[in-house]
DNA sequence: CGAACGCTTGAGCAAATTCAAGTGCGGTGG
DNA sequence: CCACCGCACTTGAATTTGCTCAAGCGTTCG
């Protein structure tokens, strides 16, 4: 984050800036909300993050979002079906991202198969937490995957704010924020900072996933 | 469906016997509830539809379940990570499904590629219908999603109990019983049969999905 | 110092679930 | 052929979970 404070002048204000410098593998820097790509833009190339969090998401007409992922650092994401970027994507704090030029060659081709099909599991493993699992759980779940994938050190950030945490799981910031309360009143978690999360019980964490 | 019982005799009891006859591209049967393949089974094929329909499913220990797809006739799916099976499928209703020996021909490959990405595409569209859709909407988007991969026929058939329905979009039985029954009050659809719809107002449904 | 923003907390409310009957249909057996 | 059984579905009433609306807090930034 405090990288992320110092490249933040130089991020592209939007999508047309951020597209133009894409030579092979070195990041381009996005700061919080900056768009990476549309729902319905041509797709080219995928992605992959050097720092940070990005958010992909799909809209209602009403504005009601759903973050159908969050990707990492070392994640890749951006694959489209017919050419065309189906979801928005943008960052969801100060990032790095590079740009991958798509390659034909088998071996890259085959871990972007990799890549896609990580990304298939995932969503659908998504979709049981939020089609069955209650606030509670949602959140433990959420808590989980996300040490899992940074580590799984018991100390680790969200590098996202409480409502797109509500949106990729299904539930309204102050549903989020009173589970916060619950857990951290209950010793399970401690809050070190607004974004910042230990874990002081993962065994009860990890219960309440199943 | 008259097609599904006569060969439904003839359907493999269990997942064994089934695995057996792979000649390529004719379809095997399975009777209603039949497993195709476990969470966790070895994975070295993928599987089309012939007809009928698939649901690919995952539980929680306390045996809730989430339905993350359904599979209809041309759809192939079994797409696996590290070469395991993340998820359950099984026939939804008496099913014809031909196994898929994994080529790497390049055509081939491409082929499932593309397959992978428009199944990711749909669980990440289906996240914001079970995330963030009430129990209506969800119904709405459930029979516009069937219809049209059915031909977009005004009339076409759900060829899933209302509990794999409950559980593809989240919702109880009794939920999704009220909902038909509503909708049906109001005549938007017409139930021909307890598993055969006419949308009788198409425009009304689709604009409950935004 | 004040405004803005993100987060937290509380109170009342609404939507969907749970629990409990009841209905209808297909299949089996008398 | 008809009665009965089982199962899937429907309907109703009470309950609960999470949402909406509203106010308050704390930090950051101008």
């Amino acid at each position: 984050m405090s990288a992320a404070a110092l490249f933040a002048p130089l991020a592209p204000r939007n999508r047309e800036d951020a597209a133009r410098p894409a030579p092979a593998e070195l990041p381009t820097m996005y700061s919080a909300g900056a768009e990476i790509y549309a729902q319905g833009d041509r797709a080219d190339r995928l992605y992959r993050v050097a720092f940070g969090a990005v958010r992909v998401y799909r809209l209602l007409a009403d504005g009601r979002r759903q973050i159908c992922a969050f990707y990492l650092p070392g994640e890749v994401f951006g694959f489209e079906v017919d050419g065309r970027h189906h979801f928005f994507a943008e960052a969801a704090c100060a990032s790095g991202i590079a740009a991958i030029r798509q390659v034909s060659s088998d071996e890259a081709s085959r871990e972007h198969l990799e890549s896609a099909l990580r990304s298939l599991v995932r969503a659908q493993e998504h979709l049981l937490v939020v089609g069955r699992q209650n606030a509670l759980e949602r959140i433990a779940a959420f808590l989980v995957d996300m040490a899992e994938r940074q580590g799984d050190l018991a100390q680790f950030d969200l590098p996202m704010s409480r409502s797109d945490i509500g949106d990729y799981l299904g539930l309204t910031i102050e549903t989020v924020s009173r589970v916060f309360s619950k857990l951290r009143a209950q010793g399970v978690i401690r809050l070190l900072g607004i974004r910042s999360v230990e874990m002081a019980k993962p065994g009860v964490l990890r219960a309440l996933c199943e």
